[in-house]
DNA sequence: AACATCCTGGATCGATCGGTCAAATATTGG
DNA sequence: CCAATATTTGACCGATCGATCCAGGATGTT
């Protein structure tokens, strides 16, 4: 045994991961998964298989960063929905915020161009992205809200955060998105409440 | 004098236009639009000289089409924004489920594929896009509510229709966008009362 | 030091892309 | 019915795509 791995497979998977984030999945080419990752075209298909197995490992390492980062932000007001709504958006606005990273969000870019992509790929994308919407409906969940309310009301913060990166690659500014968040906010907060009221009242 | 024009342009832009929409612009290939209008390569460039003026050409037909159809449906209660927006977010639904056309929204999956367009496309979606938040604005106008909290009232309202082409991209069924929209509309008619409330209660 | 093993970089393949051009076709004016 | 003109057609171009392959180099064991 000999020839172990000679490069970080994280370090580029990162840089990979990036590219696919900025460029979309069709405009990234092996040229440029190439240049960004400094590997040849052979080192990459030696160590993902191909540029779809790529994607693929690179969407699962974008959820685990940033899903580990909503769960987190989720968490942090396990009483208070509608302070965990507010924290997970926060999240959100200060990832496509951070100059460090491209914009966007990469999940919500590959769940519109999913009839693009390879079949495999978008199954990736779609239970990814259940996974997330499942997050915030855990969250959202308190007892005098009925399974029904619970479910639209989880889509409806799943479907404004999904809208926050679209609008931002867009060319939105911050402070528009800001104000979409502030709105949304007050909409789970006032939902939440009418719940409570609803339930003591017919207590 | 001889030899005119021996196709209808319009039916050959219809058919375009629903190839951008349904695979986007990237991905709707010279052969792809050939087929679809019944044109060879050469009469497409010598009726509309680029795959991007085509493209260009495509939105401002897809603007004019729906666009109209958002106005009329805005402009239906003018006494009434709230009633007015559910109108607006009527005419989306309907266009999503009408299984005639192809799913979403061609200027919102142009706009999130933007970072790839030409300038001048990234130019003209994004000015359309403008045209249509002025509209919403417009419609959403009255005198209780100060400018600030009209624009966030109307950047609301487009972000959530944006994401509603997006998200029925991405596989998600009518029963939920339905919801989100019943939220929104919710929201929007709250904030407005609530601006009623405060300018009578202050006077 | 010599060997076996795997990784690396670059040449190369067939396919497809947007765009161009000349020959063939169709239409209109005389 | 013929000639003039514009349009249509299909072959073709260079560029780029994802993918493959192989010779050469780096690595760790013996």
């Amino acid at each position: 045994m000999s020839g172990r791995k000679q490069f970080d497979v994280d370090a580029a998977l990162d840089r990979a991961m990036r590219v696919f984030w900025q460029q979309g999945y069709a405009d990234a080419s092996l040229d440029l998964l190439g240049t960004a990752t400094g590997l040849g075209r052979g080192s990459l298909y030696g160590a993902f298989g191909s540029k779809d197995a790529l994607f693929r490992t690179c969407l699962d390492r974008y959820a685990s960063i940033y899903g580990a980062q909503y769960e987190r932000a989720l968490a942090a007001y396990p009483d208070n929905p509608a302070r965990a709504v507010e924290a997970f958006f926060g999240v959100a606005l200060d990832r496509i915020a951070d100059p460090a990273v491209p914009g966007g969000c990469l999940l919500a870019q590959s769940a519109s161009q999913s009839p693009t992509l390879n079949a495999d790929s978008r199954t990736r994308v779609r239970a990814l992205l259940d996974k997330q919407r499942e997050r915030v409906r855990a969250a959202l969940s308190i007892p005098e809200l009925d399974a029904k309310a619970l479910d639209d009301l989880a889509t409806y913060v799943f479907a404004v955060n999904q809208s926050l990166a679209v609008l931002s690659r867009a060319g939105t500014t911050g402070a528009d998105l800001h104000s979409v968040v502030r709105i949304t906010c007050t909409t789970v907060a006032e939902t939440l409440a009418r719940a409570k009221a609803k339930s003591t009242r017919g207590r």
